[in-house]
DNA sequence: GCCAACGTTGGC
DNA sequence: GCCAACGTTGGC
């Protein structure tokens, strides 16, 4: 299975709001780079939860719960999103700069394209992320 | 198909 | 709030 990174600003929808909603569509996804990471989304497949702008820190595990639909609102039928639902809040919250800091993640997408909202993450460094997040290793496992 | 101009994003 | 970096758009 494959691991992911999604990132949001807290100011459009933040990991709280996901919690309260227990389930979201992730939608608005333009970069066509990011639509291939979510088309290529499974079901059980686990996302870190990152704050883009305003924490600037990951805040917990998602899991996909729906495979890429297309968006109906979308007429060049490019566009499309996935269902995800909050699996668990990191016990510690893991700031850019710690990530920057720990040398495991130099590959990490995300500090590499700051701007791509959806961003592939390799076992390895998924597994260094739950180790810095406090996460269970089994939270991000698929079950 | 190239490249300049513009808009948007995200870190600081 | 500012600015740098990147993506996208549109004119040629």
């Amino acid at each position: 299975m494959a691991h992911w990174l999604l990132k949001s600003e807290p100011s459009s929808y933040s990991w709280d709001r996901l919690v309260a909603d227990g389930r979201t569509h992730w939608d608005g996804v333009r970069n066509p780079q990011a639509l291939n990471s979510l088309r290529a989304m499974k079901l059980g497949d686990r996302a870190f939860f990152y704050h883009s702008n305003e924490g600037k820190e990951i805040v917990g595990v998602a899991e996909v719960v729906r495979t890429f639909y297309p968006d109906p609102a979308d007429k060049t039928g490019k566009l499309g999103m996935v269902d995800i639902k909050p699996v668990a809040a990191a016990r510690v919250k893991v700031g850019l700069k710690e990530m920057r800091a720990n040398s495991e993640l130099a590959g990490l997408s995300l500090l590499k394209q700051p701007r791509l909202s959806v961003c592939p993450v390799s076992k390895d460094e998924w597994s260094t992320l739950c180790k810095m997040t406090g996460i269970e290793k089994e939270a991000g496992k698929s079950s």
